[in-house]
DNA sequence: TACTATAGTTTCCTATTAGAAACTATTATT
DNA sequence: AATAATAGTTTCTAATAGGAAACTATAGTA
């Protein structure tokens, strides 16, 4: 998992890279692109991830303000992910990585 | 490093994620966008990276169809990669990361 | 004869990540 | 009193990735 204290590399992919360059934390914005979802949620959808892992991955997306956090005080708790704009402004990478499974699956694919 | 052996997802993006979500990978084609490289100028460029890993990740890549590898039968060896048409075609990924990465810095940066 | 250059391969070791399982907290419900 | 629900945390272990260094091959050159 990549995280954010070493200092900030000049090329912006690797930029990109220090703070998404990872399956999870990718395929958690690709969850959060259609909108809020609960922690339980986000696991379910998220097939094989461990609660710990889970954990993790969002807090640093918090930290690096991709993600924001709502907790609601109630019992049984209940949290709510969703992403800021910053993380929104990932859907065009996204898409383009999107756009380019689809392509490569036709040509090799299934 | 992720390989090529498990069953293609149903999700573009997890099959994206399959064929490039690695950082090394990403570089390489980074590196590769802007033409044809000899294996000693993609280590060089690549800081960092070690021989081993650099083969592994071309040897993949190359089997993915993203990298041709062009051996010139010469002593001391000359190898030069470059990417498919299909490597080519992520160039849109590779835009939107860098993109994104600019915008982030300038928010949170330097 | 020894050295250089290039593109590897091989082996061994370490660091990082992930995974599994157990544990916590709190309230309502049975 | 025991159980269920939710969102974690903690601990221990296993898998994986990566790094370092040594080794290979071959022709030309000093």
């Amino acid at each position: 998992m990549l995280q954010q204290n070493e200092k900030l590399p000049a090329c912006p992919v690797e930029m990109t890279l220090m703070l998404m360059g990872d399956k999870w934390k990718v395929l958690i914005v690709r969850d959060l692109l259609t909108g809020t979802k609960r922690f339980g949620e986000l696991k379910k959808s998220l097939n094989g991830i461990s609660q710990k892992v889970l954990t993790q991955h969002l807090r640093i997306m918090e930290e690096n303000g991709l993600v924001s956090r709502k907790v609601y005080a109630q019992i049984p708790p209940k949290v709510e992910y969703s992403l800021t704009d910053v993380g929104v402004s990932l859907k065009n990478v996204h898409d383009a990585m999107c756009q380019w499974g689809e392509q490569y699956k036709q040509q090799f694919g299934c």
